[in-house]
DNA sequence: GCGATTTTCTAGTGCCCGCTATAGAATTCA
DNA sequence: TGAATTCTATAGCGGGCACTAGAAAATCGC
């Protein structure tokens, strides 16, 4: 139909019976179980234990199991992943950027508020659904190649030398990353892991 | 029974049905399977299609799924993860041994004859069974814990500035070398994670 | 109140999971 | 040869998986 309305513009009063469940609060508990447990090992049930909502409610709000964690993966990048792209927004060259994602990522990693690591880098790994696993494969080195177009910027500019290995700076601060993220779900510190980001920071030119 | 034989030591000769199929070829394509899949994504069926042998085979020969999986870990360490001890048997400062593991792991993190990537560090990650994922945990604590003492003894000696901070150095090697195996099954080149490792060496206290 | 609409609850569906009972096949010892 | 022993193949066990049919419940416009 063309006269649909979507969730969002749809009027305050609508017909039948009206959801129980708030929304927004139940992707927030599906967040954190996907994020604890992975897509692979969270059920249904897991799911609908979390979310304090029957799986019919489930599946009518959210879709299947799959498109509930697209939805995740994207709400989950806008509410706890924000810090790395604020990072390159705000900081002025490359380096600084990384330094403050890298020693933010030691605080946001082991918040005990929340499940620890991160998402995108933990949560499909060895995942039989090939889709999902490549969803987030595709993630990460989407983030990455932004890392790389930002260092690249400051080469040209002068602000890095000019036989700087952008691709390979790139590389690198997203390996020390997602190494990271494993050290924080193994039982790592904050500040054990803010002394790995700095130990990654020395590999930068010392210009 | 007190006379009961071990397989190792037991007569050539035994009675009964001889096993039609090599136990040790049936478990390289064991570790093959759960390093390719993880723990959990890897299926009995998956085990026996791979290794051409029936449930009863498998049962017989390697117990459940989960001793088998405790038999593919030792083997894996001893066949694929020597290069790490290997490197710090060999040489001559603690230095000298983790850039010779990043740089051996680069190669053995890529190579086609085999999976990519580490199975201790990828295979039990987002694992519902909890002592598996615990097991791999304590491996990996161990090794970085192994990192450390060696550092720590080359800072006794002399080898390494009296304010190197040995806990930090091996921590950030072993997140580094997590990194780079999640990188190599994202798909990165032996030479993208040569030069990482190159990279991560930067860190190190230039005497 | 009444029909229309939407959500919720209960109770499943079929499928694949790890695992095994049973029967038959292949070998050794006497 | 025959008994004992050990392995293999088939077939299926109970259970949890993602998912849904169907009826009851809660709201709407009128």
């Amino acid at each position: 139909m063309v006269t649909e309305q979507s969730a969002a513009d749809r009027p305050t009063k609508q017909r039948g019976r009206p959801r129980s469940f708030d929304r927004d609060t139940a992707l927030e508990q599906a967040i954190r179980t996907f994020w604890e447990r992975g897509y692979e090992a969270t059920s249904v049930a897991d799911l609908t234990r979390a979310m304090g909502i029957g799986p019919p409610s489930l599946y009518a709000a959210f879709g299947d199991k799959r498109s509930l964690f697209d939805e995740v993966v994207v709400e989950y990048a806008a509410r706890y992943g924000s810090f790395s792209t604020r990072a390159f927004e705000q900081e002025l060259t490359a380096r600084a950027a990384v330094e403050r994602m890298l020693r933010e990522a030691a605080t946001e990693y082991t918040d005990p508020g929340h499940p620890r690591g991160c998402l995108i880098i933990s949560a499909a790994t060895n995942c039989a659904t090939p889709e999902v696993e490549e969803a987030l494969r595709v993630k990460r080195g989407q983030n990455i190649a932004a890392f790389e177009s930002r260092i690249r910027a400051d080469v040209a500019s002068g602000e890095l030398p000019a036989d700087a290995d952008a691709e390979a700076l790139a590389r690198f601060s997203g390996a020390v990353l997602q190494g990271m993220s494993q050290q924080a779900r193994d039982g790592a510190s904050r500040e054990e892991l803010e002394r790995v980001a700095g130990l990654a920071m020395l590999a930068w030119p010392q210009a």
